[in-house]
This record gives structure tokens, C-alpha cells and sequence, in this order.
DNA sequence: TTATAAATATGTAATGATTACAAACTTAGA
DNA sequence: TCTAAGTTTGTAATCATTACATATTTATAA
């Protein structure tokens, strides 16, 4: 995928630490919070800030490219993916997993008098992996 | 509603900060914050601490009778309807509607491997009056 | 009723994420 | 090469939440 032209196309100046911090986004799909963007991409740019991260991100939301994840009240997460889909946190080992599905299938009873532009849909339970783990 | 009874019928004493926060969530179905919690019943109850506030709101949580609702990062709203609905905030004016639905309706398309514990949904957008006021 | 222990409520201080802001650095164009 | 605009950085400020110690209230039993 080009990076670059992506952020380019969205009227974003593709400077290192925007394309490392969008790339990143793009291949750590686990839905990183800033402190873990922060904290693996300070050894490739030492000079990297925390405010940096916070910047760029807004900057990406702002510019549609990015959106984030509040599953909790107590941690956001980021997201590069900007298809619809729902997430499924794991209350037992804490990851967060993408849902494909069709938002147009669900049925509200009386929505006629809002005019919807965002869905977000949060699951939580328990994943497969542990499940059977059993720990 | 008898809400000391339902407290008492969910392992809650019943001390009067706790009826009267509960009861507040009851009447004030716009899903209010800590803050607002705090400084509309501080009136009533003079010595009431924010410190307090939050103890209860936990307390309810921890006991199945209220639950967070974080549409926003920054924002931690508390809800003590607990029939199945999706909430909706007017981007425009900010106010959180309930909207009715049955969350059954959803069609995931692989969601076979998790345990879904809870659902939450969050719309966002444009409520009625805010299309209408065109301000 | 009174003494005592347990449960609640309170206020202050600590924490931690996020934001504000000013200075330093980088880039692009004249 | 100079200048201006855009970008990054570090520090300080803010603000919600939590920790914790103290005070108050409630319940129980002597």
C-alpha cells in the first residue's frame, strides 16, 4: 500500500513521522492507545514526542483517515481502518478484534427523526483463544 | 418506583446519597456526567463529596443496576436503564438520546468464535430539532 | 442506653492522560 | 541563501479520576 499517496490524497504533508505513525497504525491492527504508538516508535525516531503522536492523530481523524476506538472509559484507541465494522474486546485477555458486518442490517424501531452519520458498535466477552484456555 | 427497595433487592443499603443518585439517574434520562451528577444534588445535599459520587456510581455498576455510556473519549456518562438500547448524541447540540432496538436483530458474519457478553451501540449525528432550527 | 465495630461519606493529595503553548527545527519557494 | 510557513518538540498546565486517611453514621450487643 502507498502510504504516502494516501496521506497526500487526504491533504496531508507525508513528513517521517506522519507516514511512520500511519504505517504503524496500518500493521498494528490490535488497536494501539498513544502510549504504545509512542513507545515503538520512539526506538526508530528517537527525537519522536508523545505531543507528536496526539498531533498527528487528530490531524488524521480530522482529515478522515483515522478514527478511535472508546471501548472503555478509561483508554481510546486508534484506528486506521475506515470500513465499516464492529469491535470485540476481550474482557479476559484485553485484545480487541475487528467484526466485519453490514451496518445496514440493523433494525431501530424509531430512528426517523435522526438523521444517523456515525455507527459504532462495541462487543465485549470472551474470545476464542480463551475460551478454551480456560486460565 | 420503589427505589430504596430495588437497591436493597440488589445487595445496595440504601443510605440517603444512594437513594438520592440513584433516583436522580432515574429522572434525569439525559445521561448526565459526574459533574452534573454532582452539582445538581450538592443543593440538596450539602455535605455531598464528588468523591462520593463516584464511590456510588461503581457501586451501582459493580451491582448490575446502572452502567457507563462513553459515546465521546472525554466525556464518562452514567445510564441506569438497563433494558437493551443504542444511545444517540446530536453532534450539533450535544444532547445523548435512549433509542429503542432489538439488539438480536444484528447480523455479524463471524462472530462463531467469541462469547458476546454485552452490546453497545453508539450513533451519532443529527437529532431532530437541530435539522429543524437550522441554526 | 451505651459501647464498640463495621460500613459510609468526606476532603485532600496523588496520579495520569491530554492539551496548551512557546521555542526549535525543517522544508519549500523566492 | 534568505525568509516564511509548516512541523516537531519539551515543558508546564489542566482536568477527570483514584488513593487514602479521617470523620461520621449505622448497626449490634452488652
Amino acid at each position: 500500500m502507498d502510504f504516502v499517496g494516501h496521506l497526500t490524497a487526504h491533504n496531508i504533508k507525508p513528513s517521517l513521522q506522519r507516514i511512520k505513525i500511519y504505517e504503524y497504525l496500518h500493521e498494528n491492527r490490535a488497536h494501539p492507545t498513544v502510549e504504545t504508538i509512542y513507545s515503538d516508535l520512539v526506538d526508530e525516531i528517537p527525537t519522536l514526542s508523545k505531543t507528536t503522536v496526539y498531533n498527528t492523530l487528530k490531524l488524521f481523524i480530522d482529515n478522515g483517515i483515522a478514527s478511535t476506538v472508546t471501548i472503555e472509559d478509561n483508554e481510546v484507541r486508534y484506528d486506521a481502518i475506515m470500513d465499516e465494522h464492529a469491535h470485540f474486546k476481550c474482557d479476559s485477555c484485553g485484545n480487541v478484534y475487528d467484526i466485519e458486518m453490514d451496518i445496514s442490517t440493523i433494525k431501530f424501531k424509531k430512528i426517523n427523526s435522526f438523521k444517523v452519520e456515525t455507527t459504532n458498535i462495541y462487543l465485549k466477552g470472551k474470545c476464542n483463544k480463551c475460551l478454551t484456555n480456560k486460565n
